[in-house]
DNA sequence: TATAACTTGAAAATAATTATCTCTAATTGA
DNA sequence: TCAATTAGAGATAATTATTTTCAAGTTATA
């Protein structure tokens, strides 16, 4: 964690930005909750726990100032706010996502999987491929467990059947 | 294109919604334009013209119903605007995006490219894949041939290098 | 043609994001 | 040291995109 936190001070740095207390409490929010996926506000609201002064521009400020820097990435799930995911470290591609439409989580998958797909990509279409952003809709694996235990107790008791309500 | 019209008029029918005129306005503009990826804004100011009445609620209300029946699919390339892209007809998957950095371009990939990947992730994530999103953010083949061209220039050219400049 | 259900345009409301302004504290450099 | 410059802050205003409200109009079909 301390670290992680001095290398991206040091990240900063180069680029001549400092850390400052706020945006260090930021960063801490989200290395706390690295596998969420927090909008502006969810971020305000955490750092603001920890550094009650905080505005929610500075978190906006910061939150740009960490993607610019590839610290974050920016990401859009279609419910109308942005979100921001930390990038792992060391990680050369954007990770991916499993979005499940019945329940609404988001689940990460760290492997690559594109690179057969990028190179197909890069020698077919001649584009030379920098970043990706891949997202699956379906259902996650704990709805799909939840659905077999239904249909498992719909088949002991043939009685009770969902197409009777009502 | 009547014929898809038509279809499309059958299939809100299906679904106890009415073909307006307003709604057809709409459709053909997006028939017309299957190509390009127009935001409400740029439908709007396009159905305007062969329907002047038309308001800018009914656009976007008119988008959002032909997402829910599929017709179109509402994409956000994170511009801050959604844009909405018709469906091949007979397509069984969402086709896919090519991003240039440099120039903006949006170029279309028609090709499936991830059944072998969404295998994976059905056997290994336990997740059953129902639609997908693939956006690659690179450099185009335009601007590709452009920088090949400058370097060629520049090779001829010693004396005048970029880092000359100022 | 009657009619219930569906749609519309206009305007207002909401929501997310970005821009502007002014203040303060830190940094710089004679 | 100390005046000048600058970065970052909070507050607030402005933009931009999208959604909701509502009275009035239109549509499919019996
Ligand atoms: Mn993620
Ligand atoms: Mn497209
Ligand atoms: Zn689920
Ligand atoms: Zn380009």
């Amino acid at each position: 964690m301390e670290g992680r936190i001095n290398r991206i001070k040091k990240q900063l740095h180069g680029q001549k930005y400092k850390l400052t207390p706020q945006r260090e409490a930021t960063v801490r929010v989200l290395l706390e909750n690295e596998q969420d996926h927090l909008s502006a506000e969810d971020v305000y609201l955490l750092v603001k726990e920890k550094a009650p002064e905080i505005g929610l521009a500075t978190v906006y400020r910061t939150l740009e100032l960490l993607t610019e820097l590839k610290i974050v990435d920016k990401i859009n799930f279609g419910d109308g706010v942005a979100r921001y995911d930390l990038r792992r470290e060391g990680a050369s591609h954007f990770h991916h996502h499993l979005v499940c439409v019945e329940c609404g989580s988001v689940d990460e998958i760290q492997e690559d999987l594109l690179s057969e797909v990028e190179k197909v990509v890069e020698r077919k279409w001649h584009f030379k491929v920098k970043d990706h952003r891949l997202t699956f809709h379906g259902i996650c694996h704990r709805c799909l467990e939840k659905h077999e235990e239904e249909s498992r107790l719909n088949k002991e008791k043939p009685y009770l059947q969902e197409t009777e309500k009502v």
